[in-house]
DNA sequence: CTGTTAGCGCTTTCAG
DNA sequence: CTGAAAGCGCTAACAG
């Protein structure tokens, strides 16, 4: 901030013009003066304003990550802070700044990210999450802004997205369990507006299809309900004859709480009941039991959508490919809680 | 970014400056013109650029958070989500944008941070947490960058901080401790460069003496080496006639680390050992059994640490008091895992 | 109260 | 290859 390039220009004695070309590396300057002009910037540590940069270039070199409404203790999700690491790690290294934008309600929201978009501040953003109605997304396409969506659009096609393939994961640990001798497996979903519920909810009985088996309304909970209030409703069907002996939980964290709920129930997990959840967060591991859970690649997804947000970026005129959508690789993670093979039938 | 105040000047009829004095509200804009001016920018929503003003302006409005480094799975804490929904919650609603940032080692922490202040990109910083020997403090103070710390700084006094009284919260923990009829209280301690986990110790120690107990060095366990190879040295020290019968735990993460080791030894808590825990993050809660926790009130943390910049900020050279040291209050959860009284002597 | 004039620090023509 | 000049969108200082 306090060196200019007009002061490298006068100390290295050539005019500001040279030392920007210098600067840019793209152009021809003379060797001689290419090496005074790195030298001053070398020893006042000139770093060139990126405020003045961005005015001429109308660039900002940073990307807005909006923040899921802090509604929830859901955003309190280890899952979130994986994903920025992975974003930010990857934007510093590229010179782009991450910006976090939230806002009390939709409407903030979209006030907020109007206001960095219109104010010339980001360039674009990466949304970190997505809602079966998202007036984030449509305010994007709308407006024509780029973002890159990490989860998927059911209403929108062409835009660029990286996700998990959801169903597939979903089916995966239905496998599992299968495998494991369960034939009556429950599912424990997630909000019904978030995509990502859905889609591993579809993933589950698409898997119990394929598998031969039947599936029953009763077996599946919602999630949040289940934490609030729905002991009660856990309890009827965890005592009925043909309760389920499996659950694939959409999210780790619902899965702790399901297995304080089936605790207080005095049902044992894995002996009673088998469980198996998704994105395998550092606390699936130090529960007890440890919980199976699918590794969706967290910091991977966040990585990957800031590179290719990045690389869309530079090369966004020169038709690179236009609209993709990327999947990463999930693993499942098997532990104790669903470990024990069960043949009941 | 498409429309300029140009445009909205030439629409309204009257000249840039006007314009500018009719927004910037503190300016005398004779009645009509004003009203003019407020038309048209609520017609075309004209936005100005952020990026003009903070050129002509010299300031940013933007905030840099520094990550810690991403070596552990510590970051993914949910202690720092919340940090950072309070920090953006409050500097949002003052029109301040935050600017994450990290990097693989401390050298390209400093690079990334030095890169944004001399680039003009933020005004100051918040820094989430302190260590022993900070060199990101140290680069704040010898720029002269403002800052404010959330946590403490041994080494230096006059800066901006707002923090727990960790001392007093771990005495509170203790004192529970006692009054539930314990004697030989333990302490799981974070890593030693951290002066949270210092502070907390220091409590711990502190409050031991005033209750006339004696402290033993045995007892006091580094949570990291716990999780990751000391179930041995637990086991041990768990197995003497005179192992303590209480333990304070510096963070509910590792409490939970911590349950889980004596799970496998099948020490019981609270029945064999009670439990209190620091930050009550939701999962505290959540645990089996329900952890008592020492609440810290992040998100408040957070807010309170983004306001005391701002506020900073705007009263700048208005001397403003003087650097400062903000303390929030903290509240003591019971829970399962101190609940049984416990008469042993 | 208003318009004109000069920049903020940088990139980018356009002549040399 | 180089320097001078214009301008990115806005604010601030100066005459009216």
């Amino acid at each position: 901030m306090a060196v200019t390039i007009r002061e490298v220009a006068r100390r290295a004695g050539v005019s500001i013009s040279t030392v920007s070309r210098a600067l840019s590396g793209q152009q021809r300057v003379r060797a001689e003066n290419l090496r005074k002009v790195q030298q001053i910037v070398n020893q006042i540590e000139f770093c060139p304003s990126a405020v003045a940069k961005s005015l001429v270039s109308r660039t900002a070199n940073a990307i807005c990550l909006v923040l899921p409404k802090p509604t929830a203790k859901w955003v309190s999700n280890p899952f979130f802070m994986e994903l920025i690491r992975g974003i930010v790690a990857r934007a510093n290294r590229s010179n782009y700044d991450i910006i976090i934008s939230s806002g009390a309600s939709e409407q903030e929201e979209l006030k907020e990210v109007s206001r960095l978009f219109r104010g010339g501040r980001v360039d674009g953003a990466i949304l970190l999450s997505s809602r079966k109605e998202d007036a984030v997304i449509d305010f994007m396409k709308m407006n024509g802004y780029p973002f890159v969506l990490i989860g998927r659009s059911d209403k929108y096609d062409g835009i660029w997205s990286v996700d998990t393939d959801n169903r597939a994961a979903a089916g995966g640990a239905v496998n599992h369990l299968v495998t494991m001798g369960h034939k009556r497996i429950g599912f424990v979903s997630g909000p019904s507006n978030l995509v990502v519920s859905v889609d591993r909810m579809e993933g589950y009985k698409r898997a119990l299809r394929e598998n031969g088996l039947t599936w029953h309304p009763e077996w599946v909970f919602e999630g949040e309900l289940l934490l609030n209030s729905g002991y009660r409703s856990l309890s009827y069907f965890m005592n009925q004859p043909d309760r389920p002996t499996a659950l694939v939980v959409y999210d780790d964290l619902v899965a702790l709480g399901v297995i304080r709920a089936l605790n207080k129930l005095e049902i044992k997990v894995p002996d009673d009941l088998a469980l198996v959840s998704f994105n395998n967060i550092p606390l699936a591991e130090l529960s007890i039991p440890p919980i199976s859970s699918i590794d969706i690649g967290i910091y991977h997804l966040g990585d990957t959508a800031a590179q290719v947000f990045i690389q869309n970026m530079q090369h966004a005129n020169s038709e690179f490919g236009g609209p993709k959508r990327l999947i990463i690789p999930h693993e499942l993670i098997v532990r104790e809680s669903s470990m024990i093979p069960i043949h009941i039938f």
